[in-house]
DNA sequence: TCTGGGGTCCTAGGACCC
DNA sequence: TCTGGGGTCCTAGGACCC
């Protein structure tokens, strides 16, 4: 039985956000940035589109184009809690939602659909009800899986409806250019460009899976069904964040060791706060670098216990950091966190260990730091003492 | 006007174990 | 004494998305 699938999708969400919180904005060209130097456009809204700005655009660009462009600085926590609403807005028709991004989702509307005359009614109902309550526009795509269902919302925006069916594949999908793919970005599209495969439908048809499996991998299957309009229609719900990091561009590039410690510092602090606000723990650290070349290096360390402490981040991060010091000036740095897991998962998990009756110093020594979140051995090994 | 920040997933090589 | 082949884990890098 064919599902019926939407995909919902917020119309310059984060701009929309801003004009919601200061109505003044409205019908002004709003791009939603940093304010420093380098700062490049996270959103632009429709009027500031029209100029040429985009997303990704450095602000000095976008300000070249549009030089009335009202540049606002992000509230990033406002923009959660809409998105919030936004989720339990949809999930008053479906349990099954799977949230995409900050702005986006599927939801399985196969049996809601039934008590509609018709699937555009419900889908202008929604439509209606977040402009209505949330002063959000979005566009909804519908379509028998996730994949059409996003490449539907897609093909008319703002604030359009579109109708997808298998039958229509091939008239509506194969004319339109590979890189409008899911999926398939500046690189890969390049790459099939090529093999003379220009649009979706030349992908589909391109005899020679082998070449293609060079540059697709072990995506090539699914990416080929996809061009077919087979996909899946799982959706997948309350997924949990797998990891959570925290970078900074500076102003100026840095060559000072202390001046770039304090940043890392000032990120493990950050970075702790909100793994602590979601109850999060990981065990594996992971630091970038970005040097002045725009060359950027990751440094991962998986530890044998997990952290969610700023000593303890900070002092991970500061040893990877040395461990790879590098006398070029760097441009930005990051610290992350992965193999996350809730604390008290991860409480159930040290105490089903605890039975075992870890045997070395060391290992005590590791279950007192995570448990008490204690970041380094000098301290955990002076409780020992006491 | 040079190139943010926060994520997910895939690939590939080396270590290590059986 | 010139050499196996899986499987899994770890790390690094990169593509892609919003």
């Amino acid at each position: 039985m064919a599902r019926v699938i939407f995909h919902i999708d917020l119309n310059s969400f984060y701009a929309s956000a801003e004009e919601v919180l200061d109505p003044s904005l409205k019908g002004k060209p709003v791009v939603v940035s940093g304010l420093s130097r380098r700062s490049v456009v996270s959103t632009a809204n429709y009027e500031a589109r029209a100029y040429g700005v985009h997303s990704a655009m450095p602000i000095q660009e976008a300000l070249e184009l549009c030089p009335d462009l009202v540049v606002v600085k992000g509230h990033y926590s406002y923009y959660e809690e809409l998105s919030e609403k936004f989720m339990k807005l949809i999930q008053s028709y479906t349990p099954y939602v799977e949230q995409a991004s900050i702005d986006e989702c599927y939801a399985d509307m196969t049996e809601v659909i039934k008590r509609y005359p018709r699937p555009l009614d419900l889908a202008w109902q929604i439509q209606r009800q977040l402009k209505e309550t949330l002063q959000l526009k979005c566009s909804i795509g519908v379509a028998p899986n996730k994949f059409l269902a996003k490449m539907a919302s897609d093909m008319r925006k703002p604030m359009g409806i579109t109708i997808l069916r298998k039958s229509e594949v091939r008239k509506k999908l194969w004319p339109l250019s590979v890189s409008d793919m899911v999926g398939i970005g500046k690189k890969t599209a390049k790459a099939l460009n090529a093999l003379g495969i220009e649009t979706i439908g030349d992908l589909a048809e391109y005899p020679q899976h082998e070449i293609l499996h060079k540059i697709l991998g072990k995506n090539t299957t699914s990416v080929i069904q996809r061009c077919y309009g087979i996909a899946s229609d799982e959706i997948t719900m309350n997924s949990d964040a797998k990891s959570m990091s925290q970078s900074t561009t500076f102003l100026e590039d840095l060559t000072d060791y202390d001046e770039i410690r304090a940043y890392f510092k000032k990120l493990a602090v950050q970075l702790s706060q909100r793994l602590k606000q979601s109850g999060m723990m990981g065990n594996v650290v992971s630091i970038s670098v970005r040097y002045y070349t725009f060359e950027t290096i990751v440094r991962s360390k998986r530890l044998t216990y997990p952290i969610q402490d700023a000593d303890a981040l900070f002092e991970q991060a500061m040893m990877l950091y040395d461990e790879n010091q590098d006398e070029m000036a760097v441009r930005h740095v990051g610290i992350g966190l992965s193999h996350l897991n809730t604390v008290s998962s991860q409480k159930i998990q040290l105490s089903l260990f605890e039975e075992f009756k870890p045997s070395t110093t060391d290992d005590v020594i590791k279950d007192l730091n995570a448990q008490l979140s204690v970041p380094s051995l000098v301290r955990a090994s002076s409780l020992l003492k006491k």
